[in-house]
DNA sequence: CGAGATCTTGATCTGACTCAAGAGTCGTGG
DNA sequence: CCACGACTCTTGAGTCAGATCAAGATCTCG
């Protein structure tokens, strides 16, 4: 989707899960290429995000350059709550990406809010630290694919908008090994690849056994 | 300590970190031997636990057995805050605890106080993603020693409540790595064991030097 | 002091990583 | 519309960190 195609759609996109910030100033749509930044780690925080079209991920940086994304977000959700005032993380868009930037007014108390969001992610990060510490890497993919599918719709067809290496990045498995899976989960009939970056789930219940 | 040691303690135990809770019920300290279970996944949720002493491990399992913690909770702080209405964790005692159990009134509104142990949580829970995903057995303890470190007040010597199983199942790891990797720190004189789970933090930089 | 649990150490194995090519895909410009 | 070039993805071969299997040693507590 080129910058000019982006606009186009962001004058007419509407807000797909509307949350209710009273006393909070709801900015128009701002617009992220590919692979541009958010917000960085150490930056002031405050604003919330939500995604109206697009993908992004959050993730943190060893020293050496290893890096872990803790996770995606797709459209409909919200994003930039923060423990203190500053960001503990980088946020970057994946793809073509328009946010609708929350800029809540000075002293407002949007925690009623915000809770529900943020013991959702709480949650979800806890779960995917069974991931990350006990599962094989076919159990991974296995369940990210199961993730990624449930989260666009529960539809057989689903995109996948990061490349591999996010991938790999966010299951704690290397680029390689991605591949290897993905192949081998294509040689057992379980998915189908109609482009690199969208599956067709043929057996959804051999990943979800895969998957326990 | 046996149960009755805990029941004096308990009688003139004060509250490490009050949290003020209007309109909720606080009461009197419950206590739970070693490996006794609080709540169990799927359970019922809705009160909060303030550990007055002792330790909690809080874990997912997967069907055939393997084990995550996801966190350990020590005196002062606070736990059982859920999204929904069910527990999505077990939360047992590591050895005797006291917990005050708070009963939120009916229709009480606690996000203003929740909300800021929630977003810490969630960062907590993210910056452990990064150990699981990107890091060594070697950097894992080494940064698993400078947390339990840190959250007893920063001494240079400090407790282990928990079993080699239980930091194994937090770091991902076997007992047996976790044991050869405690006895490498200890060959290269980083830390010295005062007791199997008393720590002595003789180099603490050449821990934070390992951990990044 | 003794028995069971917990922890340590050793030997071997293996799943995932690393290194190294290739193949495929996609956007661009002629 | 096609051809080029760069990037992403896949596949193969070899290696290694941590798991597994198997004893021992040490600690704890009745």
């Amino acid at each position: 989707m080129s910058i000019h195609q982006m606009a186009a759609f962001a004058d007419t996109a509407t807000q797909l899960h509307p949350l209710v910030f009273p006393s909070a100033q709801v900015q128009p749509i701002s617009l992220y290429g590919g692979d541009s930044e958010i917000y960085g780690q150490g930056e002031q925080a405050g604003a919330l995000y939500q995604i109206e079209f697009g993908a992004v991920r959050l993730y943190r940086l060893l020293a050496d350059g290893r890096r872990q994304i803790s996770a995606f977000h797709l459209a409909g959700e919200v994003f930039g709550f923060e423990s203190g005032d500053t960001h503990h993380f980088f946020a970057e868009a994946i793809c073509a990406t328009g946010l609708r930037v929350i800029r809540p007014a000075h002293g407002a108390d949007l925690s009623r809010q915000l809770l529900p969001l943020a013991l959702k992610g709480l949650v979800r990060a806890q779960e995917h630290l069974l991931v990350l510490g006990r599962q094989s890497a076919l159990e991974r993919v296995a369940a990210f694919m199961l993730d990624m599918a449930e989260r666009q719709g529960g539809l057989e067809t689903f995109d996948l908008p990061m490349s591999r290496t996010d991938i790999g990045d966010y299951l704690g498995l290397t680029i390689e090994t991605v591949s290897r899976i993905i192949s081998q989960l294509r040689a057992r009939g379980i998915i189908r690849l109609k482009t690199l970056r969208t599956v067709e789930l043929l057996k959804p219940n051999a990943l979800r056994d895969i998957s326990e």
